[in-house]
DNA sequence: AATGAATGAGAATTCATTCAT
DNA sequence: AATGAATGAATTCTCATTCAT
């Protein structure tokens, strides 16, 4: 009984624990980080303040979590495609495309993960999923920079510079206001991508895989 | 006499302008926009609360002039360097290194510019920045397609590329916790400007333009 | 046990509502619309400022509330009279009188209720108010109507004739700095009154009342 | 020439005075007492503020003599046709149906006159509006005492009931967010005015005069 | 007499966090 | 463990009035 009681409880915390972080996920998914009140986040994962404050120490802490659950969902998705045994260029070029996409679907959160202003407590976070990003892309520059596809040089500033080139041309884009039709979104991921290749993978490598590819 | 003293009103007046304007700005370039209150930019500038309120509608209204005073500063001297007769490949170049040499002086103000969140009144004048910043690598560009030392392509994702892959990399060393010695700066300079190169500049014309550089 | 707590919670909740509206309403019946600050509000309440916000959405909800509460208050006594099944004239001339002596006593909020300006964002509930007591004459005069008692025409014009010549010669006396003894509150109260009359009641009518009062 | 200039500059303090609260009158006339900012009144005026405060103490003084211009023309149309040899109940009812009529036209500012909330420290001024309206209305009502045609009973407090009777149901039709239609003003301007007759005119008065104005 | 820049007290409102129950 | 009422510091913005020039 004292068994099954403590594992209810530890299962009912560990159910309040998330419907907490979901509920904090999805209220920056639907109105970005000013959305993002304390009081509504426990109303909307139906527990009281408190409740958040007994799971998470503070505001940063929570939407720092939030943020960080995007952040690996979306380095999972991009890892898994690093991981591959395909050309390095070929999985950059799968890499690169699939962020673009998946960004443009998700676009309210996208544009809180890359463009829009949050707490200032929240911002470290920030940082490091940038920096998460990049370090994806870091199997796959290296694999390039050994197999000679890739131009040498360091590869964690390729890998930033990858990253913020994926990113910064979003960012108007998925501005709120903006408005995104079927075409748009194909000729701005082709675009972004095949520049985003040249930062790192030479003429030559780039091209032999658009011929693999079809 | 009245010239005298309708003068001095004037030049007092301009004087508390770009006081006001001066001091909002030494606040930011301090401890970026989390120590932008309008009190205390009041007390710093010598005025009155109401006086910051003569010159400036809004919070918002001075913290977007004080973004607007830095991004015309910066791009401004970009744009000197786009606009020289020099090889394309050599002006952007140039025109990366410095942009990334004078962030690395100016650190807060550029950790400001760059990576740090600001309210959401100051954002357009944000996302105007980096528009500028793109804008203004944009002659570079378009001269470096035509004489087809470019990659061709559209020129504004590249642009946009551009402005990404610059900010970016220096997002993590410009944050006030970091610690960069003399060595560090270089390196870094050296190996974001040479990575951004890349991401519009053919091999052959971006080596080319190194020997001219020596 | 559980119950209890909740229901003390509660009514410790419905306990800090009223001590706010009461409070409100105290401020406003001491000095006015004036007096009327959320902070001395919350002070006199013995609450703090943010839970004046936690029941109330502004100062213009509050003090509405608090116009309402008196409107509800004023207009209930008279509806009761509305109600009766004495004759028309009768009800009427009890109504009018009621209203007079009410106002005489409660001066202040009186004052605040008939002629002092108010917040524009309280104005419209202070529209709302005059409205009711409008209306609430508006069953005597119908009636009165049908039996022929009273003049015929437009019921909505008479009733808001009869409330602005209720109040009127009310504003003067009512003024904070005026002073009126007994006998001058019984002489105003019974001239108000039989003025007011006239307004719909015909003379016949309005006499065999009076000889019925006796 | 000292006597010329001396003359000039009073007759420029008069012109100053003069727009200065012919400025103020159209800021109400236009947006009612929330319009009233002294910065705004000195601009469209063409002084200065300091001038402002030259010639009007303070915000309330200079407000204060706005409504008591606007009331001194308003009671003196009525004033004339006071003293007109016609029959008392014809006076009156003329009397009443022009402020009527006159209110639906610059709706605006009786708007103001009449129903919006003013600044505290003008309320007196505006009492007195509402006293002086009362009086304008005495020397009929005495006559129509002297001759029969109205009600004995004390004047003041007849007079007093007359102004309520006639400016409440204006209240709500001068909102500046109602429509009013020429038939609906009409309407209501017959309605109010006969409503307001039998305050104080006896029915066979009133009657009689309907048929001389034919 | 005129100017208008400067003043600064005040007022409403927000919301992360705490803690008694 | 859960609740959610209470807290109150912090911040922006307004505008009548003053006074040096």
């Amino acid at each position: 009984m004292a068994y099954r009681r403590t594992a209810n409880v530890i299962s009912r915390m560990r159910d309040n624990r998330s419907k907490i972080l979901a509920a904090a996920l999805d209220m920056v998914a639907e109105g970005g980080w000013q959305n993002a009140q304390m009081a509504r986040v426990a109303r909307r994962a139906g527990v009281s303040v408190g409740s958040v404050y007994r799971y998470f120490p503070s505001k940063a802490a929570l939407f720092s979590e939030v943020l960080a659950t995007v952040s690996t969902r979306e380095t999972g998705v991009l890892a898994q495609i690093a991981e591959t045994n395909a050309k390095p260029a070929f999985r950059l070029r799968r890499a690169l495309s699939t962020f673009v996409s998946r960004a443009l679907q998700g676009r309210r959160m996208a544009y809180a993960m890359i463009a829009e202003p949050c707490e200032p407590g929240i911002d470290a976070t920030k940082v490091e999923w940038r920096r998460k990003l990049s370090e994806t892309f870091l199997k796959i520059v290296e694999d390039g920079q050994r197999t000679g596809d890739f131009y040498s040089g360091d590869p964690l500033t390729a890998t930033a510079c990858l990253a913020g080139a994926l990113m910064e041309p979003l960012a108007g884009p998925l501005a709120p206001t903006e408005e995104l039709d079927e075409v748009r979104v194909r000729a701005l991921s082709h675009e972004i991508t095949e520049t985003c290749m040249r930062l790192v993978c030479t003429p030559d490598a780039a091209c032999e895989v658009e011929e693999k590819e079809q």
